[in-house]
RNA sequence: GGAUGGGUGGCCGAGCGGUUAAUGGCAACAGGCUGUAAACCUGUCGCUCCUUGGAGCUACGGAGGUUCGAAUCCUCCCCCAUCCA
C-alpha cells in the first residue's frame, strides 16, 4: 500500500468493524467466535494509529464497513446471499477441508466471503489487496461486483508475513508478533532473536531490498551483521534512525556482554519477606513478579536460574541485605530496595 | 425430537477402580552450546506452608451416589459435534 501511495495513488484503508462481528475464518480450522462491536471499535482506533506509522494520512482514506453493512436489511441480505452457490462457497479450501472432516462450520461464517465482497461493491474497488488466505473471499468481491454490474476488481495477495516461530503467521492472539507500536529496545531484540533463514524471509516482506541484493547479503555477509541491519531497518520504519542506534546498541551491551540493562524496574523490599536475619529468597521473587508463584520461584531458585547481585544463589535464604538487591531470573531483571 | 460419539492440566491427547498431581507431544520457562540465533542437549512445568526433606490443599464439564479408595462405576443435569427427522 505504501508503495502505491508513493506512486501517487490514494489508499482506502477499510476497517472490518462489521465483518469483524463475524471474525475472518480464513485458514482456521475451527469457528472463531464473534467479536463485540466494542471490541472491534477499540481495536479499529489502534489500527488507525499503528498504519500511519507507514502510510501517508494525506493519500489515505480510512473506512469502516459497518457504514454499508450495517444498514443492509434482512432482504438485502438474501438478496446478496442469492448471487453465490454453497457449492462455491465450500470451494474454500478450509470450508472443503473442515466440512470433509466433519468440523463444524457456523452459517455465519459463510457469510464473510459475501460481505468482505459486498466491501469492493460499496467502494468500486479497482484493486484490492490482501494476503494470500484472503485470496478465495478478494475473488469473491470480483464475481459480486460483475453481478452488481461494475468491471471486477484487480486481486493483488501478498504473501503472509510468518510469526516469530517462522511457521504461523504472525498474530497477536498466537503471540508470536513484532507489535508496531513497541518500544525500539523491544522490536531490535525479537528482530535478533529471529532464526536465519527467517530473517531473509523478513528482508524479503518488509524492507525495499531486491531479491538480488538479499541473495549477495546471504553469500557474504556474516549472518549476524545482516541481522543486526535488519533490526535497524525495522526499527528505523517504526520509530527512526537514532533509536535504531540506540537499540542496537543497548542489546550489544545488555544481551552480548550480558550487563546489567540501565532501566531495571525498581521495587521496594516488600513486607514479611525479611526475618530473623534472613529474607524468603522464593517469596520475594513471587512478590517482585519474577515468578508466577512461591513454588515455582523454588523451582528456579534450585535450578540455578537465579542471580543476586551477580551471583548465582541456590539457597532459599538469604542474610537479610544491607544495600540494594540486583535480582536477575533469565532475561527479567528487579532490583529491590531495602530501605 | 431420535440415534451415536464426546467434554482431562495453556493447547493437543492418553488413562477407563488403587504406587495418578495424572503417560506422551506441543507451547512456555530456566541452564548449556552459539553469532544473543536456529537446531541440539539438560532440567522445570497446580498451589500453599515448613530452612535441603516433607506436610497439607485443590484438580480430570456440574451436582449427588456406590466404594476402604473414583478422572475411571451409577444417577440426574449442563454443554459440544455428527447423522436421521
Amino acid at each position: 500500500m505504501k508503495h502505491f501511495q508513493d506512486l501517487g495513488h490514494t489508499v482506502i484503508f477499510l476497517i472490518g468493524d462489521m465483518t469483524g462481528i463475524i471474525g475472518d475464518p480464513s485458514g482456521r480450522n475451527l469457528t472463531r467466535p464473534p467479536m463485540t462491536r466494542d471490541a472491534i471499535a477499540v481495536n479499529a482506533e489502534t489500527y488507525k494509529a499503528q498504519v500511519f506509522k507507514i502510510l501517508d494520512p494525506e493519500k489515505t482514506e480510512v473506512r469502516f464497513n459497518s457504514d454499508w453493512l450495517a444498514p443492509l436489511r434482512f432482504e438485502d441480505l438474501v438478496r446478496l446471499c442469492s448471487k453465490y452457490t454453497v457449492a462455491r462457497i465450500l470451494e474454500r479450501d478450509d470450508f472443503s477441508k473442515r466440512y470433509k472432516e466433519g468440523v463444524p462450520i457456523s452459517v455465519h461464517e459463510l457469510l464473510y466471503p459475501l460481505a468482505q465482497a459486498y466491501d469492493s461493491v460499496a467502494l468500486e474497488c479497482d484493486v484490492e489487496m490482501g494476503g494470500t488466505d484472503q485470496k478465495f473471499n478478494l475473488l469473491v468481491g470480483r464475481e459480486i461486483q460483475k453481478d452488481f454490474g461494475q468491471p471486477p476488481q484487480i486481486v493483488a495477495t501478498v504473501p503472509i508475513l510468518e510469526g516469530l516461530d517462522g511457521v504461523n503467521k504472525m498474530s497477536k492472539s498466537l503471540g508470536n508478533y513484532i507489535g508496531i507500536t513497541e518500544p525500539p529496545e523491544v522490536m531490535f531484540r525479537k528482530v535478533m532473536q529471529v532464526s536465519d533463514d527467517l530473517m531473509y524471509r523478513y528482508y524479503e516482506l518488509l524492507t525495499d531490498k531486491s531479491v538480488a541484493q538479499i541473495a549477495a547479503m546471504r553469500a557474504t555477509m556474516h549472518p549476524m551483521e545482516a541481522k543486526i541491519a535488519l533490526g535497524k531497518l525495522i526499527v528505523t520504519d517504526f520509530h527512526s534512525a537514532a533509536d535504531a542506534d540506540h537499540a542496537a546498541e543497548v542489546f550489544n551491551r545488555v544481551v552480548r556482554q550480558k550487563e546489567a540493562p540501565s532501566d531495571i524496574p525498581t521495587v521496594q523490599m516488600p513486607e514479611g519477606i525479611a526475618k530473623d536475619g534472613v529474607i524468603r529468597l522464593d517469596k520475594l521473587l513471587a512478590k517482585v513478579s519474577l515468578a508466577e508463584s512461591v513454588s515455582e520461584a523454588g523451582r528456579k531458585i534450585k535450578a540455578g536460574a537465579v542471580e543476586v547481585n551477580g551471583e548465582r544463589v541456590k539457597e532459599l535464604t538469604l542474610p537479610t541485605p544491607a544495600a540494594d538487591l540486583v535480582i536477575q531470573v533469565g532475561k527479567h531483571w528487579r532490583r529491590v530496595t531495602t530501605q
